[in-house]
DNA sequence: ACAAAACCTGAACGACCACTAAGTTTTCAC
DNA sequence: GTGAAAACTTAGTGGTCGTTCAGGTTTTGT
């Protein structure tokens, strides 16, 4: 009896709108960031209003959220099939080193990432959470992997997992954000190797 | 005859006074970035008003510009004491880490450049310039350091001063980044010492 | 002491912001 | 085809922003 006045649903097209918002609202914020990014670029570069983008997220905080999720949930999908899905150790940082490769070749990531991150270090900005806990994250994923291959001999003397684990997530910010302002110069993917290779005592 | 007319000059307390403005410029652009902290903020904080701010500075980039040169001013008067006036080489990192162990106890400084960085990054930022030459500079100096330490014979097997000093810089980078996010948890000064310790074949 | 330069205020300007409310158009189940 | 819900537009609200400017106050050389 409750359920029969359920809402009516969304039209066949709406779910393809939402997708241009948020890819809309992705590159605005990747090149402005957050808080100096206005819902007037993300509804103009849709060719919309800007009460249709509040339409279709209530805020525009919800939108970014929309925006991390989207990218958190392909991120994930990418880390899950390709690493997670793997052995921990060896293929793991392989993987790592794939996605790196895949992300040189879409900016806008490593720029949203990058700034976002920045400004999510305020307290209050509405991505602290979510950068805090992707940061805790990575560096369990990676020291899961290093405590792995300690556990196979694959280490070089003196490598400790915990240390290592945080300098590889950081070693992979400070790239991301030398690599912007430099993007020839700069060779993310070489560099990330080399340093994993002076990790372990077998080739990469 | 041509200089009779010159300008009185400043009145007595002005130095000072800039001095304020541009330490309360300096707390407000570390806490809300450059694009989200306002000239009011600013002039609250100093107990001015927002006119009182343009005087002394024309406009909002002016301030910027001068808060960026006095840090760097600071900053390479300690690198410049520390750092050069030894010889290159392993004294060149420990005052490296000297400097990052004074940076600690003055977050601020570490939250400026973290998120000037972050936002610099965008071609048309005010600071672009600024961070794209410092990041030159700073690797370079780096590069130079382990150049020197090659030549003594200090560097480990397979450390390549290029790629190393890319990745010391990168690795500043991302540290203080994860340590705004858990500032209690991460121990910057340590986890530094310890790459630089991986990166030569003596006792820092 | 007195003029002039330096300093500073307060009010206003135009632009932009996220968001709301009310009205219009589009879609879709029936 | 029709009615109602969903999708969207338009206009407006109250706010913040950097900057300008006319006018007043303070400091300073003479």
């Amino acid at each position: 009896m409750t359920g029969r006045t359920a809402s009516r649903g969304s039209y066949a097209k709406t779910a393809a709108r939402r997708q241009e918002i948020l890819e809309a609202a992705f590159a605005v914020f990747a090149e402005r960031g957050y808080e100096n990014g206005s819902l007037r670029d993300i509804a103009d570069k849709v060719g919309i209003s800007q009460g249709g983008i509040l339409f279709h997220f209530g805020s525009k905080i919800d939108l970014l959220e929309a925006v991390l999720d989207l990218r958190d949930a392909r991120s994930r999908e990418l880390f899950t099939t390709r690493i997670a899905d793997q052995e921990p150790g060896l293929p793991h940082l392989r993987a790592l080193v794939d996605l790196v490769r895949d992300n040189v070749n879409e900016p806008g990531m490593i720029q949203l990432y990058t700034l976002l991150a920045a400004e999510g270090t305020a307290a209050d900005h509405p991505a602290h959470a979510y950068f805090s806990g992707r940061y805790a994250w990575l560096v369990e994923q990676s020291h899961l992997s290093l405590l792995a291959l300690r556990d196979q001999g694959l280490l070089r003397a003196g490598v400790e997992p915990g240390h290592a684990a945080r300098s590889l997530v950081a070693l992979l910010d400070g790239l991301q954000l030398q690599w912007l302002y430099r993007p020839t110069e700069i060779d993310m993917v070489g560099d990330l190797r080399t340093s994993i290779q002076q990790l372990i005592s077998v080739p990469l």
